[in-house]
DNA sequence: CTTGGAGATGCTATCGTTTGCATCATGGCT
DNA sequence: AGCCATGATGCAAACGATAGCATCTCCAAG
């Protein structure tokens, strides 16, 4: 197990090591005699033959193994995409090197230098901020690139992505069903896509329904993290403006939402609905259940991978995918209180 | 970035690869001249020369890299793990290849192979089970290997460990506090070192305690999920014999067995009060909040990586580290409902 | 009988790095 | 002045796999 190399097998089936090789690689196969080939895998098997990559990859520019930038992977969103990535890249020989990255710009780079120097085939961001120096400067070099659920400014990158303005609209929808009209939006960081694009869907349902924009019900979160929700939530009660709902631009943020409201003893949803986006596990089990925008997060992960491996192993032209969303309808909405019942007395 | 060579310092610094690579290699960097290992330090940063590991792993027989066997990455306990191994990786230089295992024995197999087949220095695994015939073979070929939360039946083998049986004794003399008499027990796998040491934890409590075993009160779950949980609290009920509280194998269970509480109309903590264990994230924030067994799961895969670069790097004889826990009293545990009132008429 | 083509296999350079050994210069010491 | 220890650097052989090219065998067609 721990050690059978090619010369050995070869000595032991009575071929040439170039033979050997020829043999056990499925796509030159053909070129040696069907019997020698039978016979070499059966040695090679019964030695416990596995190829090394490291020599391979020295030879061949290929390491089999691509590297997998994930912000945070606490957040319960990303174990369900890289399980997808995993069994992508599983079903052609390739392995992960996943890494967090904190929405560190500074460990990000040292991320993608540790994994260059490990010779990567590719890269899979769930990482990338709109503006990311290190994305653009990989696609400079010609490194096969595809990004994960964030998209970047940069045009020349693939991408997998979930429909972001359709999951916004449908949760706009919803709480307009139930009454609410004066709805705050918790955005994502600004740096991010997904914080811009909800935002921009957000607005464009207010317009869709005659609701009025107000500024000071937007408030812009500088993490996705569930303090970053709270610390945001209460900044919306400090400017004072009466709201019964608020969109969050992911559910960690919700979840911050939800503790804000805690805090000031403000029942949800009886007095302010919470939305969420991506339906994290664990998210229906919460106190009160979150209603949220579920993303296929699985596929998501898995059709980045394939992705990558086209662009690998074809050069394929960059492409975007997009994915559709479900609005999960839980606890955490409501209709919004009778007038005067309401926040600060609406 | 994508590509210089030594041999491109080499030409630059006007100076042979041989001396490059002694000037880069803070080990070697002695054995030549001061200034002129700056200068080629120089050359290199400027160049953005990054050494090519698949080369010197060739070489050297060292990749840097080593393989992290994952039960299962959904499971809030793991990501915390691992970032907990990332970070003690970082420091010298090293990456973990990352891999779900699905408590699928063959797919573990499948997994170390291709590990192996990329030359990891040694082995993390958090999946291992009491006999563990990879792990076995891995032992016997001299393979570098930690294992983690768990422990085998195999003595040889390094282990970090959180101390399961203090956090099983502490979480009885809290529900004995509370005044309960009839607790039940839902084991993890009897397969899992985990699963018997707090089964026989809980026995040794029911005991201490002087409160009667009743087989029909401990049920072994096939796995660590939460509809293994809702099964076994089912089977329970199907029994017929009354309890008060149920201790969980872990959180996962113990959310299993809320769920076939509220299955049943059984209020919880009101009617049965339950336990878990590792606190994962979100148990506080469950409905209601866990009461569990907090295990200071960073901290465990952080000393597993250093527990494993000390014995790739000083062949350091095998060891076990036994990290503290602390039981985390939240929603789920109240007293016991008065006689009459509890279940099956208590 | 010769030739040529196809199929099978051997030979060998190569990928990038490390490292034991050889070489060379310097300068101190006898 | 001659010698040797020392420090600095060059040289070249690995590590394991791959692939272009060479070689060889065999058989069919001319």
């Amino acid at each position: 197990m721990a050690g059978a190399k090619l010369v050995d097998v070869a000595r032991e089936a009575g071929v040439h090591v170039g033979t050997v090789s020829r043999a056990l690689n499925p796509a030159t196969r053909s070129r040696v005699n069907a019997e020698t080939a039978a016979r070499i895998i059966e040695v090679a098997r019964r030695l416990g033959y596995e190829v090394n990559i490291a020599g391979r990859a020295l030879r061949t520019q290929r390491t089999q193994t691509i590297g997998a930038l994930i912000p945070d992977l606490a957040n319960p969103l990303f174990p369900r995409i890289v399980r997808g990535v995993e069994d992508s890249l599983e079903k052609a020989g390739y392995t992960a090197l996943i890494t967090s990255t904190d929405n560190n710009a500074q460990r990000e780079r040292r991320m993608i230098a540790a994994l260059l120097s490990r010779q990567v085939d590719g890269f899979l961001i769930a990482s990338a901020r709109l503006e990311d120096q290190a994305l653009e400067e990989l696609l400079q070099n010609g490194v096969p690139v595809v990004v994960l659920n964030r998209t970047s400014a940069n045009a020349r990158t693939s991408a997998v992505i979930a429909d972001d303005p359709q999951g916004i609209a449908d949760a706009m929808a919803h709480l307009v069903a139930l009454g609410h009209e004066r709805i705050a939006h918790v955005a994502g960081p600004g740096d991010t896509s997904t914080g811009q694009v909800r935002l921009q869907a957000f607005e464009a349902a207010l317009d869709r329904y005659g609701l009025q924009r107000r500024s000071e019900l937007v408030v812009c979160a500088e993490a996705y993290t569930i303090a970053a929700g709270t610390r945001c939530t209460r900044d919306l009660f400090n400017r004072g403006k009466p709201f019964t709902a608020v969109v969050a631009g992911n559910d960690l943020l919700a979840l911050g939402v939800i503790d804000a409201l805690k805090e000031n003893r403000i029942p949800c949803p009886e007095r302010v609905s919470v939305v969420g986006f991506n339906d994290i596990d664990f998210a229906e089990r919460m106190s009160p259940a979150l209603t949220t925008v579920r993303v296929p997060t699985y596929e998501l992960g898995a059709r980045g991978a394939d992705l990558l491996l086209d662009m690998i192993y074809r050069e394929r032209e960059i492409s975007t995918v997009t994915l559709p969303v479900t609005l999960m309808i839980r606890e955490s909405t409501a209709p919004p209180p009778l007038p005067g019942t309401g926040l600060f007395g609406l």
